[in-house]
DNA sequence: ACCTAATCGAGACGGTACGTCCAGTCTTCGT
DNA sequence: ACGAAGACTGGACGTACCGTCTCGATTAGGT
């Protein structure tokens, strides 16, 4: 189990990086993101991050991904209720992005993803998998205990939970306030439908 | 009615730019598409690009929605069916963004969307308002006419189904496939809930 | 007799550029002069440069040859007295390379020379051969008037008053003050011999 | 006169970097070679670079020196006839140069001298003060032996002689055909002077 | 037929970022 | 302490792009 030779790399530049990453982002947005500013504000030398990170897409992603690993919470709750551990997901990532500093970040790693071709499906998938089977798992928990109905698809309800959480980054800086009270009223809607009854 | 002294504005320009933009971003990125390029494959000088599009993103954001209302459309049927009117609306722009060239072209406009925090707002409501206030008006007037339950909320269901399909068109390399047939079990889960009931 | 298209290069740019070169010069060396900086100090954009020379070695080549065309003298004077055609030549570039700006400029393009390979002869020449020329010349005219001796050697003569300037220049923060008085002894010996007679 | 503690220096290392330091000058030139390059030819780590010579300049100089002290011959020959022993001087330098391998050296050297002002002093004398010093004392020794006139200045021959060269290694690719002979001619003429007689 | 005025293609311009490469230093291991 | 290996900061390299500008040439109205 022997080290290659040579000075080994310096663990805890990654983290000074990265929040240097985090810290531009805040304050401005993806395009006005350089990597010279990055190495810059690490107090790091560039092939120090091209050492790492191929280009400034992936380098986002991580910076993101690692906040939102840090910070946000992946976890669907399960207490047997499902609207009431459905709403309290949404409501948790949705205060998570009503704040301006997680928008930013968020928004980011959609633009990294959407700039270049090669990097959509990956860094998307970074994000929303983990998400994605936390939603499934738990619709489909409901389902063995015959809560909801069988023939319903634990899919559709995550995309449509996380599709209007991405809907609400992008379009944030309008109309954030009420936002919040929609998450009830989507979730009674998948809950009991619409129909007049 | 007089004309502005000078030589009119070519108004053939206008297609052939935008149709350079289009072929730039099928063919690559919102990344890789450069000014200089598009100018070059239409055969125009920048200053005429700039003399209409006050930069990359209103020119890109332009490109793509008149592809889009070229080629999609953003009429909500009315059938009186609400069930049968929103899933006919979600196949029809699923359709659309299942073909790779329009995916491309959305990603783009989000890409442009998300890169520059002044952008984000202007450009993503040219695309959401539109089919937001048409769904919208479609579920309030099933409401008014008790077909749904008067305490629904139509932008909740709205930002629902737009959100779907904003999270397929980002993730769309992957499992496009079966996504068709989620769409009918979201409107299904909206309408009738997911209870066992 | 037509201009090619596009807007033309600014020819006010050229001096300015050349200008801002043999200021960095006189105030470091061919090391410490970079592209950026003289593209900031001349408030020029890099591509500017790139433009018109293909490297730093030309650029400094035509900047100093530049200066020296502008301030220093190339002719032989003839006045009939080989000697002190001569020697006026020798003093009056002594006199050039003894002022320290001078030095550093001509020290400059001899690292130009000297560094890349490709570049020694090209940017050597365009100093010496019109130098040479001059000299040769000179005592090409006193073979022919006989005032010197038919087998004299015109290059070898050119040389070694070519050869001690370059000489003088290159070892000039030592031991500049004396060497004006050499240049008449030097004469001397060429003109009348060591020989003890 | 102990020994310090710790390993010692591995003496043939030395050769091995002058040997690596000369094979990259002969194969490219002084702006092509890279301290990175040397140590990987050598099979060195950098650090035992900068442990035994300060820079890249220093490293040069004492390679290309350590050539010229190996293949070249600094002594001026005494044989009693001034015009022979110079001549003799000359054409031995002027042998050495005309090898291309050898030019590229002494080029590598100036540029070494030239590029850094710091440096230029102190890299030109280590080359020219051990030949300066052969010539004048073997003018000066014929000064003193009456064969010469006494009011000769042994520096102003000297430096024309070095001179010389000089040009000639910096011009070498063209026209060092006939540069022999003129080595005759020139030491003729300050033997003799140029004069009709 | 001239004149004014805005358009067009082409391409130079200043500025900024890109991704690569070196110089010179430092840090690991093994000798 | 010395050795090879290689990561580190700092900064220059040469290229590409953005958005502006400056040319000559064109294309309309108004005189």
């Amino acid at each position: 189990m022997s080290q290659p030779p040579g000075r080994p790399r310096d663990a805890s530049l990654h983290a000074a990086i990265l929040g240097a990453v985090r810290e531009v982002l805040m304050e401005s947005s993806y395009a006005d993101l350089s990597m010279d500013g990055v190495a810059a504000r690490a107090q790091v030398g560039k092939k120090t991050l091209y050492r790492r990170w191929a280009s400034k897409a992936p380098l986002v992603a991580e910076a993101v991904l690692d906040a939102y690993g840090r910070g946000g919470s992946f976890d669907v709750p399960d207490t047997g209720d499902l609207g009431a551990d459905l709403q309290c997901w949404l409501i948790e990532h949705g205060e998570f992005i009503a704040e301006p500093a997680n928008a930013k970040l968020i928004r980011a790693l959609v633009a990294a993803a959407a700039a270049n071709s090669g990097d959509t499906e990956a860094l998307y998938e970074q994000l929303s998998v983990p998400q994605r089977s936390g939603l499934v798992d738990r619709v489909r928990r409901a389902v063995d205990s015959g809560a909801v109905r069988p023939d319903v698809d634990p899919d559709a309800i995550a995309n449509a939970l996380m599709g209007t959480l991405l809907l609400q980054v992008m379009s944030s800086p309008v109309r954030s306030d009420d936002a919040a009270g929609r998450y009830g009223a989507l979730v009674d809607a998948l809950l009991s439908g619409v129909g007049s009854a």
